[in-house]
DNA sequence: TTAACGTACAACCAAATGGTTGCACGTCGA
DNA sequence: TCGACGTGCAACCATTTGGTTGTACGTTAA
């Protein structure tokens, strides 16, 4: 239901990766309601061009936003659904609480009620 | 409301960096429905004692879990408030995107209706 | 047609990460 | 009481990460 078996667990851990960076999960934010290209971002931030284009390539390979080429730029967008998927993932462990305390309720409760 | 502003940028980089690690994860869940020794959860791992014991600490310092002395033991469990605020913070992305399309409404729509 | 722009990528570097082994020390059980 | 157990921590190592500068190359505008 959730785990769509074999998601790979390394496609989890960069995806939990790429969001552990304020720098990205600002362009993240900002990708969702804007498509700025990538100079748009990289003015934004004190560090270099090449800096920001990697944290966008990130965030790209985590599969979180989806470059489109418009001439020379390369606009950049939010994977929402992808975002969505992370969050899932994170109330995946709170059901599997659940799930077990259920489990436990059928040990210990008679079948029928 | 989400943000009880200036919860560290850097909390939230351990927060999703800690979970960027499969067997941090399975650490995290299987201490979400039982209270396992440290050596309980190295047992687990085809790594040394040390490594886990690592990954506990990392766990431990993003504040996912908590362990508790018991004679020489330390018992792990999840702090399950601090997991559901990763999930949180994610919604918050979503509701960002809602608000600023409703913003965007305000603007582009008379302000009565 | 050229200069400036936007991007990609390689080479390099310091610091952090994820693993190891070894040692110290308190606790428990025989 | 004493050996085994559970833990914490330091030292070490290889790899990854997050940053830099420099170069190359297609695109755009004057």
């Amino acid at each position: 239901m959730v785990a769509r078996r074999k998601e790979s667990e390394e496609a989890l851990n960069q995806l939990f990766r790429a969001l552990a960076d304020s720098t990205r999960r600002d362009i993240l934010a900002r990708s969702l309601t804007e498509t700025p290209s990538v100079s748009d971002l990289a003015a934004r931030y004190e560090m270099s061009f090449a800096a920001v284009q990697k944290h966008v390539a990130v965030l790209e390979r985590a599969g979180l936003i989806k470059k489109r080429a418009n001439g020379r730029e390369q606009l950049v967008s939010t994977n929402r659904a992808r975002l969505k998927r992370a969050g899932e993932l994170l109330d995946y462990f709170e059901s599997i609480w659940r799930q077990r305390m259920a489990q436990l309720d059928d040990v210990l409760l008679p079948k029928g009620k």
